[in-house]
RNA sequence: GGAGGGGUGGGCGAGUGGCUAAAACCGGCGGUCUGUAAAAUCGCUGCCCUAACGGGCUACGCAGGUUCGAAUCCUGCCCCCUCCA
């Protein structure tokens, strides 16, 4: 990722592609033109472990700013994290430990940095400014609020109305959020439009306290694979920057077509001119939406795993999914390993397993992680989504047993697949 | 301080003595279909034994009790929410 022309085109298009909005547009364009180096202040809240490509969409805005020769702080919110935010949310969140918050943020980093430059960022912990916090200080911010204020906030007004709980300390989410902004003193603050209200608050804060209040920077919310809630850990619709490439792959074709233009216009780096001609050959029905799926994959796969790693997850895509073969990695057993399973004709457990070789198959499967209960893997046998595929008892399954051998490929389901070898083939690449 | 509502399976939420391993919906999984792991559609979805038929065990906040039998009734306890003051 990387193409900013110093053009003011160039800049133009930054300010522009997927973003809702800047608050005051004017004024922060005019503080780009200034040629000071401006403070983007982004926060992160280490209450979830994992950063997706909904977040990828913010960081990469940042990255085009760093490029343009701007300092990111980034805000670990170490103490609003333990609070929970509860943007977007209809509820309460659980309160965090403290020393989940600290693991969590570790994970954060080495992959917010996947995207943003390190050399150009400065990680700052709310708790280096809260810890001093006395109540007195938490009161006098509290002071500078209205209720009334703070129920502006659509979420909060909505649970306050519908007497659904609202705890004071959510109350106080945005003004700590919003203190960070005072404590290093920001240009301008990024956030999803989820967030708008949030980065209100910051503004409004610094004002009061004599500060050059922030900019807002309001980017557009990427949606999940769902394609139509956002892209959020809470709702199981993401697409993580630490997935397997394969995953990542497969879940960027498992998208609905309609989500295609967004994710190209948000998630990738395609140039404009580029995501335009293919909205146009989509609407025009002049193209296969796979195709354009497949490239979208590709280009995020490659973001977070090279361009190699992409072009072999396409690969195995079009090998396991469309043309039905089995994939090449595979999870492997030994014969040994196995012989626990094996049974006799009728079923009944066996030490020798000289004869037909047939082995239990539901609790294989079960002990092996292939199903989640032991009945789980009958019922999985019964619905014929498990069959020997190659190799030795090929089509053998009958009733709950299969004959199977060195070389005999296990398909459970669509994708998953175990392979029966021999000693010395052991290591799976 | 007063009044009221509530704690049920992964989620939401029915169920007021046996027909309830517990509806519906969502989610999850599987099948079919397909250009994809989309959509649509059909099925499965507590755990264990069983090829199957069938059987066993655990479960409706916690602890006791009533009853042939309780998620449902009684007693005590814990927890959550709303309103009024």
């Amino acid at each position: 990722m990387s193409k900013a022309s110093e053009s003011g085109g160039a800049v133009e298009e930054i300010l522009q592609r997927g973003v809702i909005e800047i608050i005051p547009k004017a004024e922060f364009k005019e503080a780009l033109a200034s040629g000071r180096t401006l403070r983007l202040k982004f926060g992160l809240d280490p209450s979830k472990p994992d950063l997706h490509i909904g977040h990828g969409v913010l960081l990469r805005k940042l990255r085009l700013f760093q490029e343009m020769g701007h300092q990111v702080v980034l805000i670990i919110g170490d103490w609003t994290a333990q609070i929970g935010d509860p943007s977007g949310h209809s509820v309460t969140r659980p309160m965090l430990a403290a020393e989940e918050v600290k693991e969590n943020a570790e994970t954060y980093m080495r992959q917010f940095f996947h995207v943003v430059d390190r050399d150009k960022t400065e990680v700052r912990w709310q708790s280096e400014w809260f810890n001093e916090f006395t109540l007195a200080d938490v009161i006098r911010l509290a002071a500078r609020f209205t209720v009334a204020q703070i129920l502006q906030r659509d979420d909060f007004r909505t649970r306050f109305e519908a007497q659904k709980p609202l705890g004071v300390h959510e109350l106080l989410y945005p003004l700590l959020q919003a203190y960070d902004s005072v404590a290093i003193d920001a240009d301008v603050e990024f956030g999803g439009s989820d967030q708008l209200f949030n980065l209100l608050v910051g503004r409004e804060l610094q004002q009061e306290m004599g500060q050059q209040p922030q900019s807002v920077f309001v980017m557009d919310l990427l949606a999940g694979t769902d394609g139509k809630q956002k892209m959020a850990k809470s709702l199981g619709n993401t697409i993580n920057f630490e997935d397997a490439p394969n995953e990542q792959y497969g879940k960027v074709m498992s998208l609905p077509d309609s989500a295609l233009v967004d994710y190209l216009v948000l998630a990738t780096d395609l140039p404009d001119e580029e995501v335009a001609a293919i909205r146009m050959q989509l609407e025009g029905h002049t193209v296969n939406p796979m195709d354009v799926k497949k490239r979208l994959a590709h280009e995020i796969v490659s973001q977070f795993h090279g361009d190699a790693t992409a072009e072999e997850a396409a690969a195995e895509f079009g090998r396991v999914f469309q043309k039905h073969q089995t994939p090449q990695e595979m999870s492997e057993f030994l014969l040994a390993e196995i012989s626990s399973y094996a049974v006799d004709d009728k079923g009944r457990q066996t030490q020798r397993d000289s004869t037909r070789r047939m082995y239990d198959l539901p609790h294989l499967l079960h002990d092996k992680g292939f199903a989640g209960s032991v009945g789980e893997a009958r019922r999985l046998i019964k619905q014929g989504a498990v069959q020997v595929v190659e190799g030795p008892g090929k089509g053998s399954v009958k009733g709950a047993s299969a004959e199977l051998g060195v070389g005999s490929v296990v398909r459970v389901g669509k994708h998953r697949f175990l392979r029966i070898v021999d000693a010395d083939q052991e290591e799976s690449s």
